[in-house]
Parts: C-alpha cells; structure tokens; sequence
DNA sequence: TATTTGCGTAACCCAAACGTTACATATACA
DNA sequence: TGTATATGTAACGTTTGGGTTACGCAAATA
C-alpha cells in the first residue's frame, strides 16, 4: 500500500538518494544494497520504505527477497513542481526581453 | 556567504515549499512573508537562511528590509540531479524497444 | 522436519529539525 | 535625539529522523 508520503522529504536523505543512484544499475535485493553501504540492513528496510511510499521505488517480491527497482511516480512529481519554476523563469526572462524592446523603441 | 547547503534538505520541509511558490508570485520581505504564514517572524527568518544557503533564494537589501526573491542555482542543481534518472528511464525504453525488435526477427 | 536465510518491526537512543520567546542591533522617522 | 520598525540570533522545549539491537516469521534448504 502507497500511503504517499512526500517525495521530497524523501529525498532529502542523502543516503536514500545514494540508493537510488544504486538501483538505477539494477534491481537489488535489500540484503544486497545493504552489503554496499556501512549501514545496518533493518536502517536499509526502513529507508525502502520511505522511498517506497514515496512512489520513488516499486518492489517486487521473490520467494522470500525483495527485489527493487526505480518508480518513475514519485520523480515525476518532483518535475512536475520544478516545472513550475521553470515557468517562472521563462517569464521573467520574457519581461526582460520585454523591457529591452521597449527601451530600443524609446530610445 | 553561501555555505550551500543540500537542496534536497532544504525542499523536504512543506513550509518553505509554500515560501517558494509565494516567492513566484513577487519578491517579498521577511515581515510580509510571515504576515501570510502562521508561523513566527523569526521561524521565517531561519527557513529564508536555509533557502539562501541552498541556493533557493536571493537577497537583496533596500534599508532595513531584505527583499527574498527566487534563485535558480539551487533548482538547476536538483534539476540536473533528476536529469540523470530521466537519462535511466530512457535507457530502459530503449532496451525495451531493442528486445521487442529483436524478438519480431527471430519470429 | 530441523536449520538457515531474507526480511519486517518493535524498542530504544541520540542528534537534528522546527517552533517559540526574549533579546540585541541597525535603519527610518518624529 | 528619541522612538518605531525590520531583522538576526541565542536559548530553550518538543518532535522527528535515522541508527542500532533483539526479536519473530516465512521461504528455502539440508
């Protein structure tokens, strides 16, 4: 169950984000990402939670693994409020080139 | 003095989220953003400062007041940060297209 | 069936985060 | 010059976050 928690505080753990660099290799187990970090495997558990919850990660159970992968959910939803300010900017950079137009008609 | 702090930590918190999107509208002092949060004048202090340290904000002083306005340094650097997974996404799809054209000649 | 393996979670600890109030300081204004 | 205004910051309390160990359970394996 996805109780959408917020991406955003989600990636604000370097260490999750860490992770995420490591599955965009390939799917791991939890056991093995935890073999690559110095942290213990429940801290591992507990941190594929959050991302998961966080549309971050999707997991796919074999037998008694979890596999994980990338969930493109929750990076859109970051985009998409970046996208926001990228439209902001675009118009502030309209109004500029607005402005400049104008003072070469005045002048 | 920029001591650049994580973007990433600075965008977990909702509150300067909604500070951002205030400031999209028009740059604003310390006093008139507090005026429309229900937090105190100095809580929005200490959430402009993490802004500016991670690159979010700008400001400029007039006087006694300091006027906080967007910077785009610290949404670039988060931006450029899911740009690398954009770069996975896309090479999946292309794996995924390569199999399937594969599969169609060996049919 | 007995044992090993992969995992989730509870209980706990410590550090960081976020809020507040109470100051100090600098600028504007009377 | 005296007062009001805009702000930063220190000190403090409470909550949240991230780590650990200890445990329980289900799946694989002997």
């Amino acid at each position: 169950m996805r109780t959408n928690t917020d991406p955003f505080q989600a990636l604000a753990d370097p260490g999750r984000r860490a992770i995420l660099m490591m599955l965009s290799q390939n799917r791991q187990s939890i056991n093995t990402i935890a073999g690559n970090f110095d942290i213990s495997r429940p801290a591992v558990s507990k941190h594929i939670k959050v991302l998961y919850e966080a549309g971050l990660v999707q997991i796919k159970d074999s037998g008694r693994e979890r596999y994980c992968e990338l969930n493109p959910d929750g990076f859109n939803e970051v985009k998409k409020w970046l996208d926001y300010f990228d439209q902001f900017w675009r118009t502030k950079l309209q109004n500029l080139e607005d402005l400049l137009n104008q003072q070469h008609k005045t002048k």
